[in-house]
DNA sequence: TTTCGTGTTAACAAAATTGTTAAACAAAAA
DNA sequence: TTTTTGTTTAACAATTTTGTTAACACGAAA
């Protein structure tokens, strides 16, 4: 046993994640994850018992990430509209590496209500708890027009996460590479900033000072 | 063979879509199918041949009707914002029948580019270039901040599509009914015309007028 | 060296899914 | 009535996909 060799369990989740998350071949079979790790198809059951906990896991896993991303934005001492332009930042960077992940967990959720239940369930404060204070202090003070929490996350979600999610679609109509499409993403970043308040996107301080704390 | 009887063609149609595009089965079997429909499944291939072309019958029929249903509103002589107060009842209101038809073409276009393609090429114009003249003449007149014609309608896309697409994981996020999502939904076109023209969205006079031609 | 355990593989079995076909059926036409 | 035509059904065949298992490889520990 070596922990030096190439670690097959991690590999393979790796290259699950591309066709699922990045390449949205949402039906991927054990035998195309297997390939595409170019490893035997029966490690994907010694590793996780069967496609669907695999599904589970990886699910699990990626979900949480974003979560924690989100969360650390959301629930940070920044003003308001910096934090939310953090949001996007990070949003649309997440969905750049994995634009169909969104679409992933639409599809599971609308087969397996349950799972994204129990999911939700783990935390007791929903995302638009996390900025409802804020931002009926920027409604008050007529920054912003009058909205409710959950149309607020609602909007900033559909804005950032939509563009990724039709990401095939979007670039057929318009007829863009890959390139292009990307960089069109990258600008929305700021075009979602003006929609929602209707002024220029700040520029952002370094982004690693989040993260850490300062007592 | 009578024309008055339950015709079989369109009932496997219908209850297809009601699989694919409102309950989200994206991966619904044959079998599933005509268990909703109520008939053998050997049928579906006497009318279809194939699934894949059922299912291509399918999204072709279903993105028609709602192409027509867009263009004809954002090619009419309306006046710019309540050509665009229209396009977002009529999307959303469309959605609130299929909420996962974007899924679905977000899947199906994941795996098969061409087919979108295909669709695509059809028309000359694309949509964003059925607002850009409008668009271009409000942001000169200073009444909405300056936007290119895609990022706009990517934002109205976003905003209408997201919310039903999403609908799933949405309603277990904000521990909604499915009564309250509709609600919810509803609300949402007066919020998505405030978030885009920072102003009240204005009352629409009837719809039926919209497709008739007055010379 | 032998033993042990993890990781890996090919081969097999079982289930699910699609597509075909021949026969049954029913209503209209001859 | 018989024939014909379009529709429906059950049974079958082929393929795909998942899951299991027994054998194999090979380094580490005894």
């Amino acid at each position: 046993m070596g922990a030096e060799e190439v670690q097959t369990e991690k590999l393979i989740k790796e290259k699950a994640k591309i066709l699922f998350f990045q390449k949205g071949f949402l039906n991927a079979t054990t035998q195309e994850i297997a390939d595409e790790a170019g490893v035997n198809r029966a490690l994907i059951h010694y590793y996780f018992r069967s496609r669907e906990q695999m599904l589970d896991l990886l699910l699990d896993e990626t979900l949480l990430e974003k979560k924690v991303r989100v969360r650390t934005i959301l629930s940070s001492e920044l003003p308001f509209k910096e934090k939310i332009a953090r949001y996007i930042d990070a949003v649309v960077d997440y969905g750049l590496n994995y634009p169909y992940l969104e679409n992933f967990i639409i599809s599971e959720t609308a087969r397996h209500p349950d799972k994204i239940r129990e999911f939700c369930s783990r935390d007791r404060v929903k995302s638009s708890d996390l900025i409802r204070e804020d931002l009926e202090k920027e409604i008050k003070k007529k920054k912003i027009a009058p909205i409710s929490a959950e149309h607020f996350m609602v909007n900033l979600s559909a804005l950032c996460n939509y563009p990724l999610l039709a990401k095939s679609v979007l670039q057929t109509i318009h007829g863009m590479t890959d390139a292009a499409y990307r960089k069109f993403l990258i600008e929305r970043k700021r075009i979602i900033f003006m929609t929602i308040f209707n002024e220029e996107m700040p520029e952002l301080p370094l982004k690693k000072e989040l993260t850490k704390h300062r007592a």
